[in-house]
DNA sequence: TCTGGGGTCCTAGGACCC
DNA sequence: TCTGGGGTCCTAGGACCC
């Protein structure tokens, strides 16, 4: 049995975990550069807030009800979902978690005996909320996406199930899928849901699983579909990863906190992101042999399609694979030459590593020249630096003193878990 | 004019996830 | 006035090889 544990809206619930008072009020938080809102409380969904749309949409709504918004505070919520994690961890073992998300792990239960599966199920609530204070629910059953719909229903029907449900016979199954709608299957999107739908007359995932996984190659996308109709039907076909993921890509990529029209401006922007991912990709010991950038030109009808504002890229295929900061931001810079057309006014940059490869230069060895591994130590120094600041005390030059391109954070809590000056005081 | 049957590697793009 | 930031996997098609 597969078990996913998914934090109720985690970002809201990270927030009222300082402010109590804030309990059973609605609560939105916004996305980067405060522009959509990315976690609602249940009482900002009973309110009809609206996932994913524009802060500035729903802004009249929020001052009606009062609902108190957030800037996104990374720092708080990724040391509360470590802690999460490690409940997880204590539990049921390190082995048989696997973090899917900031907010979600999928644990492996195993398959023998008669388990109260409830049972556990309830433990696992409980102790989460018990040690961390976050709230979750949790899916139970044989395979990753049917538990995810287990999951689905629990925060349904959360008074029902106490966030807790599972599905261990047939007839549970069953029942729960005619429950789901399409578009809940956990690898189903908008477009394929349309699709379903209007083509093939599938209203429910119990529609689906009634497909053949022939039916769902030729029409769910090749593969993809097989796997997903097997493991509705109890087939599991979606195996536990291990840990130690490395990533394939790494991109730091954003909106800029106002219009950008002047190069220079642009280049810092590309300069600081690329810093960026040259931290991420040394903190997963990888160097990268392609860099790519992109900038966004803010469209004629821009209310109309802002999302499909033309992104215009290039990239460069390095020489040798690196990790070094400066090694990545000159050719980075370059691109911008290669793109940025005078008079454009740009609301969005982004810079990406790719082609990566495991770092050469970590032990120095004996055919490496001395000044390659001269360079790792600075890399290293300058991140430790910066961690221990939590910020970029030390950056290149190239990326800017003034940064008027930064983005708009305006309404974020302390980091009361991460930083000493910010630290929860009780008086 | 005719025009095989494999392979591999790469890139672009689509679809999805949170 | 104002619309997030990461990622993954898969497929099709082109270039190239024998």
């Amino acid at each position: 049995m597969k078990a996913i544990v998914d934090c109720n809206s985690f970002y809201c619930s990270c927030e009222r975990l300082f402010m109590p008072h804030l309990d059973h009020k609605p609560v939105v938080v916004l996305s980067n550069n405060d522009g959509c809102i990315v976690s609602r409380s249940d009482e900002a969904k009973s309110l009809g807030i609206k996932m994913a749309g524009p802060y500035f949409i729903a802004k009249p709504m929020i001052l009606e009800h009062n609902v108190t918004t957030f800037s996104s505070n990374y720092n708080l919520y990724g040391d509360l979902s470590w802690r999460v994690m490690e409940t997880l961890r204590v539990l049921v073992g390190a082995e048989n978690v696997e973090v899917y998300s900031v907010d979600e792990a999928f644990i492996d239960l195993g398959e023998e005996g008669e388990n109260d599966w409830q049972q556990i199920g309830m433990k696992i609530k409980e102790t989460v909320e018990q040690w961390t204070g976050i709230k979750v629910s949790v899916g139970i059953a044989p395979t990753k996406v049917l538990s995810k719909v287990a999951n689905y229903l629990a925060k349904e029907n959360k008074l029902a199930t106490q966030c807790v449900l599972v599905l261990d016979t047939q007839r549970k199954i069953d029942a729960a899928l005619q429950r789901t709608p399409v578009k809940e299957i956990w690898g189903v999107g908008y477009q394929y849901a349309q699709k379903l739908k209007e083509m093939y007359a599938v209203f429910t995932a119990y529609d689906l699983s009634r497909k053949s996984p022939e039916w769902a190659h030729k029409h769910l996308g090749g593969v993809t579909g097989i796997r997903l109709v097997k493991e509705l039907q109890g087939e599991s076909m979606k195996t536990m990863e291990k840990e130690l993921t490395v990533k394939k890509m790494i991109a730091t990529t954003r909106m800029f906190g106002h219009i950008v029209k002047n190069k220079e401006a642009i280049k810092e922007a590309i300069a600081t992101y690329t810093s960026k991912a040259a931290e991420k990709l040394r903190r997963q010991n990888s160097a990268a042999n392609t860099i790519s950038i992109f900038v966004v030109a803010k469209g004629q009808n821009h209310n109309i399609d802002f999302r499909h504002g033309e992104s215009i890229g290039q990239y460069t295929r390095l020489p040798v694979a690196t990790s070094a900061t400066h090694e990545l931001i000159k050719p980075a810079v370059e691109l911008v030459d290669r793109i940025f057309v005078e008079g454009t006014s740009y609301k969005k940059a982004g810079v990406m590593l790719s082609g990566l490869v495991p770092d050469e230069t970590i032990q120095g060895n004996l055919f490496t020249e001395e000044k390659h591994n001269g360079k790792r130590l600075l890399m290293s120094m300058l991140d430790n630096v910066n961690f221990a600041m939590r910020g970029d005390m030390v950056k290149f030059a190239a990326s800017g003193t003034k940064r008027n391109w930064k983005m708009r954070m305006e309404m974020r809590s302390p980091r009361y878990t991460s930083r000493w000056d910010e630290l929860f005081e009780i008086s």
